[in-house]
RNA sequence: GGGGUCGUAGUUAAGUCGGUUAUAACGCCGGCCUGUCACGCCGGAGGCCGUGGGUUCGAGUCCCAUCGACCCCGCCA
């Protein structure tokens, strides 16, 4: 190993060379990428974190490193010394970013040999998800990934900036907290001091976050893990990272605006894209009759269409026993029907059946009538009614669905989004952000038999709705708000009860009994009676957040070390098994 | 908890109606090669067909169970 190269430093980073550095002289550590050897010459590309550049291995010019290079294989950490090199016109590589140039090597020390990886890194091959995530460190030598990763770096470094440029304080709260069963399952800790008692790992750092506004502390941010010991999606995670905020003496505007102002902020630093606030607002309402869900993708058109009126009074049997059952006939209009064949058309009930809805009728508009099974339940009357108020011009088709309010709003929502990508509708460049407000408190569960808040149970009721809490929970609205982005919910908050008789009231409508919530929550009662100021606030999910900036398909991708679709991790193979040791010594037996 | 897709050399895939020695590409190993950049050419090694059971004269192929990955519903205040 040569002493000279291992004793200096680095002197650039291999994928920062351009041609402005030719003819210097530079100091690169790196991994081999891939080696052509040509013999006489051997080619390395050589990578780091940056980006990777092509050394040149010449007998004439280094006969030492050059005989040293032919023993290199790929993922070999070398450390080169050399120069500079302009490639001549017909040798530069455009699909490099590096490709105007070159490194002669003088001198070559390898540093570190590497095995055979168990995959090709070049980013081309799919390889199975198992084998990338037991061997994550090396699919994580990946460009796209390492991207994913440092673009979350930056978010987060600009999120700080904008928050402590706006008087936000940084607060730590504790990961070993109590258990608040309201929401997501808990991950339990055991304590060893105290048998038979439990940590739980933060839901979210709710409670802490609105008993620092009762401190005084005005404006807290936490960049937060939270932990939910929930079922995994492709964009959830057991454990995930939430931009959490609170705010003191604030109304939703202001929330809105700050949020509004951060947005544009990290957007503008992260992606050089420009945002032009006040993003438009929907309330829940409008959200579900125009899209069919609470996180509506805004990118494109093609809104839900009210048709239960009309198509409830046509001959076609289930559409007219729907409406006489209080459930909903509601159509999509897609503009250029053809675009759908008739086989298309029939294979949509797959989209729907998930959401409980037994299929999608439909009809297809032409200048001679409609044509489709649908056609003859409508007679000409109807069938221009419908043309009318679905704005349905020749050669369009209907797509009808009839069930439930809340199955005809799931189904058509998600045959909504599957329409828009399939004919594509969808402007992928688009940043299409969303308010969404006047979210119900509360919603009805049939499985639990009693009323469940649709935010957290710290929402504060619209002023004038608090009398329905005692009479009517349906009926009050929140004071809640949801940021949603391309479809996708990525924020949420409220303003908070800050009266502890209303936090009463609401945890009664829970159905919650007194012993039960001293016993959960009596600390932040207790809290809540020491001066407590009007406050809100909001907590983004930032893995979903740079989901959608980074333009990735999983939540993975933006995770170093994510877990499987189990909450397991192939790589360290957690969770295990523990010694009968550590069981006693926290008193735990295993059944 | 429910539904779906998948599992064959190191990797990615092919494998017909159940029938001879399970193919290919990439990777790996060896040789040749001084302008390659997915280098090229020649040669070679490499298989518990996820696992267990069953049907059969015979199973990668059919059946059952099981394990694992991914996606969706439920769930995720």
């Amino acid at each position: 190993m040569s002493e000279f190269i291992t004793k200096q430093k680095r002197s650039h980073y291999c994928g920062s060379l351009r041609a402005q550095d030719v003819g210097n002289e530079v100091i690169l550590m790196g991994w081999v990428h891939r080696r052509r050897d040509l013999g006489g010459l051997i080619f390395v590309d050589l990578r780091d974190r940056e980006g990777t550049i092509q050394v040149v291995f010449d007998p004439e010019q280094g006969p030492q490193a050059h005989e040293l290079a032919h023993t290199i294989r790929n993922e070999f950490v070398l450390a080169i010394r050399g120069r500079v090199n302009q490639r001549p016109a017909d040798m530069i590589n455009t699909s490099m970013a590096t490709g105007e140039v070159e490194v002669i090597a003088d001198e070559l020390d390898i540093l570190n040999e590497s095995s055979t990886p168990p995959f090709v890194l070049d980013g081309e091959t799919e390889v199975s998800d198992n084998l990338l995530l037991k061997y994550r460190y090396l699919d994580l030598r990946r460009r796209d990934l390492q991207r994913n990763i440092i673009l979350r770096s930056r978010v987060a470094a600009e999120t700080r900036n904008f928050l402590q440029e706006t008087g936000f304080i940084e607060v730590e709260t504790p990961s070993l907290t109590k258990s608040t069963p309201e929401g997501a399952r808990d991950y339990l800790v055991p304590s060893r001091v105290t048998p038979g008692s439990f940590y739980a790992l933060p839901q979210s750092p709710q409670l802490f976050k609105q008993l620092l506004m009762i401190s005084g502390f005005d404006k807290y941010y936490q960049i937060a893990r939270c932990f939910r010991d929930e079922d995994l999606r492709a964009d959830r995670q057991p454990e995930f990272t939430q931009i959490d905020m609170e705010m003191s003496f604030i109304s939703e505007d202001d929330i809105i605006d700050i949020i509004e102002r951060m947005m544009t902020h990290i957007f503008e630093a992260c992606l050089g894209k420009t945002l032009t606030p006040p993003f438009p607002q929907l309330t829940y309402g409008e959200a579900i009759s125009r899209y069919g869900r609470d996180n509506p993708d805004t990118r494109f058109a093609l809104e839900i269409i009210d048709l239960t009126d009309i198509a409830g009074a046509s001959e076609f049997r289930v559409f007219s026993e729907t409406a006489r059952n209080g459930g909903a006939i509601k159509a999509l209009t897609i503009e250029d029907g053809a675009s759908l064949s008739r086989k298309d058309l029939d294979a949509l009930g797959e989209i729907v059946g998930p959401y409980g809805a037994k299929g999608v009728a439909w009809a297809r508009v032409s200048e001679e009538g409609w044509t489709g099974s649908l056609a003859k339940f409508f007679d000409q009357e109807k069938r221009g009614l419908v043309e009318k108020r679905t704005d349905a011009r020749p050669g369009a088709a209907i797509l009808f669905v009839a069930d439930t309010a809340d199955v005809v709003h799931a189904a058509l929502g998600a045959l909504r989004v599957h329409l828009g990508n399939r004919l594509g509708l969808i402007d992928q460049g688009a940043l299409a952000f969303t308010w969404i407000t006047e979210f119900p408190m509360f919603e009805y569960s049939e499985a639990e038999k009693r009323y469940m808040t649709t935010h957290h149970p710290f929402t504060s009721p619209v002023a004038q709705d608090i009398p329905f809490l005692t009479t009517d929970p349906g009926r009050v609205r929140a004071r809640a708000y949801d940021l949603v982005l391309n479809g996708s919910e990525i924020g949420g908050g409220s303003i908070r009860i800050h009266q502890s008789d209303v936090q009463s009231m609401v945890f009664e409508a829970l159905g919650l009994g007194e012993d039960e919530v001293k016993m959960k929550f009596g600390f932040f009662l207790d809290a809540l009676r020491y001066g407590t100021p009007p406050h809100g606030g909001i907590a983004f999910g930032l893995d979903r957040m740079i989901m959608i900036m980074a333009g990735a398909e999983s939540i993975r991708d933006v995770i170093a070390f994510p877990k499987t679709a189990k909450a397991t991790c192939l790589m360290s193979n957690a969770p295990s098994e523990v010694s009968a040791d550590q069981l006693a010594e926290l008193s735990l037996k295993i059944i």
